[in-house]
DNA sequence: AATTTCCCCAACCGCGAAGTT
DNA sequence: TAACTTCGCGGTTGGGGAAAT
């Protein structure tokens, strides 16, 4: 089965493209088109091979090709394509008008990759890396909040894969530990039943009623907040609306809004996790205005674009927020919010990619 | 200012799939 | 249907610029 000879052909040249080069290459392919990449070169009075003509052109001297910095929906859509694609970047880059594969591939390998191992989040699985935390880190952690309260947005996000015997041995330790000095700078909602709760499709916030997130959440924080004022008050607004992840599990038969699932929304039951993370200021940073619209907050590029594979792709916007974060500890800041949620089956179709 | 180290990304390589003869 | 060709994908490399020393 032949994998013919390419570019180690005698005479053909190597490397990095001048300028001349690239101007004969566009000026072939904007008279005759691509036609047969092998054949190209010589015609185009090129001394490259075939293969190096198609890499320069499809990465490179395309005119539709986006150049600059990643927007913050191109980085949400990488990352949640790539927890369902895997390394397919093709795919990926078939999602993103303009952004070739080896462009993505590039900004995951040096960006996105990075920053989620130092989230300790497993870059391969989207998952936490829980082969980092053992019981003295847990401990750890929840010790350091007793001082910084807000450990519960750490057990929300990982809460459901953490190996519950390690949970509730933290958990009885803690009890005896707990003290009453514990003050929570955050306001952590233990939800009750039909209580009015944000559950977030990334694109709209409505109240909904939901059953009482997870049982350990609960408890920890109950547990923790033995003297505090663990408030059971809720809003409807964004300010001071913490989120919580919670799962299926957690949320079991709740009462949903009738008006989320009107036209083009979906049910967020179906995700593998709703999103989750409780806000506080401190966590953001003064990075994100709390008063915003919910859809600054979360905006993930609209359903239609991930949902349609085939069909013309919606351009990314760029979001202002994001970019004007400079530097990766305040990206990583902000996306430690936004990174903890899937998108459901009936919104990415991939089908099309298997 | 000089040197070293780090990081990014364009380009290359090898492979498998698809297409052609 | 086998042999061969072409294309496209994903992994990797290395040159060059930026940052650190």
């Amino acid at each position: 089965m032949g994998r013919s000879p390419c570019c180690e052909k005698n005479g053909l040249k190597k490397g990095p493209w001048t300028t001349e080069e690239d101007q004969k290459l566009v000026d072939y392919i904007q008279k005759h088109g691509c036609g047969n990449w092998r054949t190209l070169p010589k015609n185009a009075g090129l001394q490259r091979c075939g293969k190096s003509c198609r890499l320069r052109w499809t990465n490179y001297l395309r005119p539709d090709i986006k150049r600059g910095r990643f927007s913050f929906e191109e980085e949400e859509a990488i990352i949640q394509l790539h927890s369902v694609l895997g390394n397919k970047w093709s795919a990926i880059a078939a999602r993103l008008p303009g952004r070739t594969d080896n462009e993505i591939k590039n900004f995951w390998n040096t960006h996105i990759r990075k920053r989620l191992l130092r989230m300790g989040i497993d870059p391969v699985t989207h998952s936490p890396r829980l082969d980092l935390l053992d019981l003295s880190s847990i401990l750890g952690v929840v010790s350091q909040q007793q001082q910084q309260p807000n450990f519960s947005r750490l057990l929300g996000g990982v809460r459901s894969l953490i190996n519950p015997e390690i949970l509730r041995l933290a958990n009885s330790i803690l009890q005896s530990q707990s003290t009453s000095s514990y003050q929570p700078d955050t306001q952590i909602q233990t939800q009750t039943q039909n209580q009015p709760f944000f559950v977030t499709d990334h694109q709209r916030y409505q109240p909904v009623a939901v059953q009482p997130v997870c049982s350990e959440f609960q408890e920890m924080t109950a547990n923790c907040a033995t003297t505090t004022t663990a408030t059971t008050a809720t809003t409807t607004t964004m300010e001071n609306t913490p989120r919580v992840m919670f799962s299926d599990a957690d949320v079991g038969p709740a009462v949903w809004d009738s008006n989320y699932m009107d036209g083009g929304g979906y049910d967020v039951r179906q995700s593998d996790y709703y999103y989750a993370s409780v806000y506080d200021d401190q966590t953001a940073g003064g990075l994100v205005d709390p008063s915003t619209t919910a859809e600054s907050w979360f905006s993930l590029p609209p359903a239609s674009v991930l949902s349609t594979p085939s069909s013309s792709p919606t351009p990314l916007n760029s979001n202002s927020t994001y970019n004007n974060l400079s530097t990766e500890d305040e990206r990583d800041s902000y996306c430690s919010n936004v990174l903890m949620f899937e998108m459901p089956d009936s919104i990415l179709d991939v089908s099309n990619f298997m």
